[in-house]
DNA sequence: AGAGTGGTGCAACAGAAGTGCATTTAATGG
DNA sequence: CCATTAAATGCACTTCTGTTGCACCACTCT
């Protein structure tokens, strides 16, 4: 049993084939995919098995569904310590405009904001835009 | 000349029959709006006349664009002060679970924010995600 | 081996976003 | 006021993402 085979189990997803290469293949990535990424990355891959496999994924806390701003959703693998299920690990996102890249910023939490009277918040997602590392001449 | 026709006028879009209509129902409403609510407002609306209207108003400042999380984009009228094309009016949006309403909580400005070393911010999208306050019994 | 559960593949659909082009509307100059 | 002309609109069509239904396949458990 490989490590991401007992990674899945460990969320209780079973570790078929296609979701273990899916897995492989987030990994493998520094920044967030879309589902076409990953649909582009293999030439045997159905969008409905990619889409379930997300799907399930992200409800098991295996990965986290992003909005860049984009209006195409984003997925990164979750980290060790992030609780993405339960109290929502709120770190923030990045997307470069010039390699429209998406990634996350684990480190860096959403900061609290004080709402008006009347407003419960219950999720919150803070995506700033700009260049990221790479694009940048740093 | 009214008053609508007026703030078309200084921003420089010619003020049609079309354009002050969707202008006074966007006033009216306290939510942003999708392009299909406004859709759906008028019997005789062309979906394309609305799209490129509202993109002609996002560029000349007079509307400014959401994205909530739900994969569709809402629009808000720019309120006196907000100067969104110059430097970004940060305020945050409220999207409500129960109701499906977004509205601009414009008092309340993102946070600055610290970005690892390369990356450069150029705009930020804080949307906080709960129950609003018509929804919540306050 | 057979039953049963869950995963996958295929087809089809829904909804939003976007484009090309013909036609209408409205501002402008004579 | 009418003709000219550029902008705005209406219509048809396309693309892309997301989503569902259903049949088939794979694995597990008895
Ligand atoms: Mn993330
Ligand atoms: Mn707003
Ligand atoms: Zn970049
Ligand atoms: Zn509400």
């Amino acid at each position: 049993m490989t490590e991401i085979e007992k990674t899945l189990d460990n969320k209780s997803v079973r570790p078929t084939a296609m979701r273990i290469l899916i897995y492989k293949f987030m990994a493998g990535k520094q920044n967030a995919v879309a589902l076409t990424d990953i649909e582009n990355a293999f030439e045997k891959a159905e969008r409905t098995t990619l889409y379930r496999t997300l799907k399930t994924f992200e409800e098991k806390g295996i990965v986290h569904q992003i909005d860049d701003g984009t209006n195409i959703s984003k997925f990164a693998l979750c980290q060790p310590g992030c609780n993405c299920e339960i109290d929502q690990d709120l770190h923030l996102h990045f997307h470069c405009g010039q390699c429209d890249k998406t990634v996350c910023l684990t480190e860096h939490k959403i900061p609290h904001i004080n709402l008006p009277a009347g407003y419960i918040a219950e999720d919150a997602n803070l995506v700033i835009k700009g260049i990221c590392d790479s694009c940048s001449d740093h």
